[in-house]
DNA sequence: TTCACCCGTCGAAGCGCTTCGAAACCGCTT
DNA sequence: AAGCGGTTTCGAAGCGCTTCGACGGGTGAA
């Protein structure tokens, strides 16, 4: 194995020299640095990775996306495109842990010091994870905010506000009885933070308006869709908006009122809850409350960068939601 | 950080009987492990990521993921999350690399020694990253097969052969004129090896069956699919058969077809080239190629894991391409 | 009882690297 | 010629860990 010394020696420079033209740490002269750069191309030196990083700061942030069933993959796909581009701004890489639950991944990375720091990501209402978070030797930044989000620093859209949004919309159109269509049931039994609150926030601004409404979980295959739409028109005939929180089934759904010939918006209208790229690009483009992934994974960042220069940072980021309309949406009864 | 010598204290012993307890290089009596264990269990210690690994390696890969305009994100997905699962597999981590171009994050990390091989993405026959890909420095395993693949160890789906099996597949049904609907243009101006490949295959299947054929990049919004149908109806009258290697444009296309009252597979036989998820839960299941996005990641951890214990590898991996066919191609003219 | 002989343990040295403090050097001004 | 501020480089100490050589105290044989 080449090492440091070996380095220093064919660069005619002392290993500490050597060190500080690979870590930047310390101003060397171009000619220097060159020559060190030379000598560890020419004996193909590679540093012992242990000790890299045994001054802290490894300058790695780590990013907890538990792949879990019924997670809506291009958002999370977003989430850590942004999250990666935000964290090269600030001179860090991003290493992707996407175990099953996460508790494993997070606490090695806390300890062996790999990352210095994580985003979490599918938080749910009593997280595992969480005694983890708060812990003092890891820092952190949930995006999606649990029951309880004392000592942490949450990031996430609003979804109870969003659900009271969409909600608000539909009964500024006259609508009377509204659904909300929502993720596969499997993400309301983890109490997924984001999908519960959004459906509080539906119920309340339901009961709020005195709208009659229901609330159904919803697989996202094509046959769930068409299951759901025959139940729907059945149980509530007197339907005329849903909501959909519920991203690949949102064509399958549309088609399924089609093949039953309800018109939208003629009929029914429909809002989303989705990224805003995917409302737009709908075949009927969609009005919809966007879901800004992008710019969580970058206010993910910019919180974790100022945690870990050691400066206050608030409790937590609800980012308010915005609803654009488009074509799925009109008055009742037109 | 919980250090050896804390364990050792706690146990009662020296730090180097606790390094002996762990690693079983000099016998140590039972009593005295059990309390070396317990210690370790209680105070969570986790031996700092040097030394324990044989010295070299720091358990650490890295994917580049370059997210150019054009590529098919879920593809792209499946791939990340497959190497994850695939490298936890081997005790490995997964450094995710989204630059631009990819070359200044191999390199960087290849210099800091933050991961000890990569795997690469999205390669182009004539990729810049090439050279350094070749490079002693460092293990590399690229998705995709450049121009010149000497010196690498390549994987990937033979899309020669899937261009190939796809036009063999609707000439055997009877089609006498097909199109191939490509990637977006700035995919083959970028000269992207899959891509190319795949028209490489479809084109000189076609001549060899005696075909009548075109090739039409394409983008992937729903005006661009409704300009090419039209395009592809008024300059090839005698279309019946299309084979599309473009993900999302799978549904705009399929929608623009029937809104020209062309019916599928009655009118026109649609072949896809995706993964086989997405082909299979389309609005109309479609006949497919699968691009095996998840065996292509594991295999490509597999191959660096090898390259990394120090054994041969081959020069290059191409997976045969599989044909299933689903609801969208039917004999010509029934 | 004495003596080899292990087994289990310890102390200390060493590994490759980082990092702190200080020395050496540079081109200027006095 | 000496002094100065700034940059660049070095030497030495230290990090957490492994590993070598040696020590102590039991054992069985003489």
């Amino acid at each position: 194995m080449v090492k440091i010394t070996d380095v220093a020696r064919r660069a005619g420079v002392s290993p500490s020299t050597v060190s500080y033209a690979l870590s930047g740490k310390r101003p060397i002269s171009d000619a220097t640095r060159r020559r060190v750069q030379a000598a560890v191309h020419e004996l193909g030196y590679r540093a012992d990775a242990g000790r890299v990083r045994a001054g802290r700061g490894s300058k790695v942030l780590a990013l907890a996306v538990p792949m879990r069933p019924g997670i809506h993959v291009p958002v999370m796909t977003r989430l850590a495109v942004s999250v990666v581009t935000a964290a090269r701004a600030h001179d860090h890489d991003v290493l992707l842990l996407t175990q099953g639950d996460g508790e494993e991944g997070i606490g090695r990375v806390a300890e062996t010091g790999l990352a210095d720091a994580v985003i979490v990501t599918d938080v749910q209402l009593h997280d595992p994870r969480l005694p983890l978070l708060r812990s003092r030797s890891l820092l952190s930044v949930p995006i999606g905010v649990p029951a309880e989000p004392e000592g942490l620093t949450c990031v996430d859209l609003d979804f109870r506000a969003a659900g009271e949004l969409c909600v608000e919309h539909l009964a500024r159109l006259g609508h009377r009885v509204v659904a909300l269509v929502g993720s596969p049931p499997e993400v309301y039994v983890r109490r997924t933070a984001f999908a519960r609150r959004l459906v509080e926030g539906f119920t309340s601004a339901a009961d709020r308006h005195r709208l009659t409404s229901a609330v159904h979980p919803c697989g996202t295959g094509r046959e769930d869709a068409r299951a759901l739409t025959e139940r729907l028109l059945r149980e509530l005939p007197a339907l005329t908006a849903v909501v959909v929180h519920n991203e690949p089934l949102l064509d399958p759904l549309t088609d399924a009122f089609e093949r039953l010939e309800v018109r939208i918006p003629g009929d029914l209208s429909l809002t989303a809850v989705c990224p805003a790229p995917v409302a737009a690009a709908a075949r009927l483009p969609l009005t919809s409350v966007a879901v800004p992934s992008a710019e969580l994974g970058a206010r993910a960042v910019r919180l974790l960068m100022r945690k870990l220069s050691g400066a206050p940072v608030p409790g937590a980021t609800l980012l308010p939601p915005r609803l654009t309309e488009r074509a799925s949406t009109a008055p009742r009864g037109v």
